[in-house]
DNA sequence: TGATTATATAAGCTTATGCTTATATAATGA
DNA sequence: TCATTATATAAGCATAAGCTTATATAATCA
């Protein structure tokens, strides 16, 4: 019945994403706190683009939501998602990226609007 | 470290593993019973090579083992596999496949080796 | 042993994915 | 208003993924 080929497909789309090494670890960080554009860039060491495309995905999906402060974005893990409990137990399961957000922090690379 | 990234490996890639439909109902099974390839050709109403390519992934993961009875391989989740806990997690937001198994039943087309 | 059934593997095709470069839009501040 | 900074989008390319058909291997049985 449709109802449980929807779930099916949600759970496995949510799986295919986070899939992915960059989608997961943003999804670790985004569900522990909201992270701009330029942050991830500088955490992933890879393009702009590459990180706003794969927040695409991720915003696309419902797993992400935006929150713009002046000429930044952030991003931070959406609780309203009917995916957000399976992504808090499934990123249980992936190592803590405190680490890299003490580096922002060491680099004066973080950004505040407080 | 290497620790970490290895853990974020090994995460990522059961969860893009489990992230295509096929695969994850089928690991939803095997977590149950074990079922032979023919079973699973039934319920998946797909080629036999396609599902022993996906089972080849799964194995080669290590998430499922194979156990041969005479003529029929069935194959079940593995419970020795590092990503099994997380698994067990995951699957239990992916809709039941009794039904399958009933349908099976019905059909006459379950393999018995008892 | 030869035929049949179950499963695996290989090759080829099509589509999806992730990256890059280039460009567009949006907000800020001199 | 113009330059700068932040972010998004588009196009193009290389690689990965899943399916199909054809063929190989393995076990069973007459």
């Amino acid at each position: 019945m449709s109802f449980d080929l929807d779930e099916l497909d949600e759970v496995s789309q949510t799986l295919k994403l986070l899939g992915d090494k960059t989608r997961l670890t943003m999804m670790k960080l985004l569900e522990k706190q909201e992270c701009c554009v330029c942050e991830l860039v500088e955490i992933f060491k890879t393009s702009q683009p590459a990180v706003s495309q794969h927040l695409r995905k991720l915003k696309d999906a419902g797993l992400v939501k935006e929150n713009r402060k002046g000429q930044w974005i952030f991003y931070s893990a959406n609780p309203d998602s009917m995916q957000h409990e399976l992504i808090q137990n499934l990123i249980a399961f992936v190592p803590s990226q405190d680490h890299e957000l003490e580096e922002l922090d060491k680099k004066g690379l973080r950004i505040s609007c407080d």
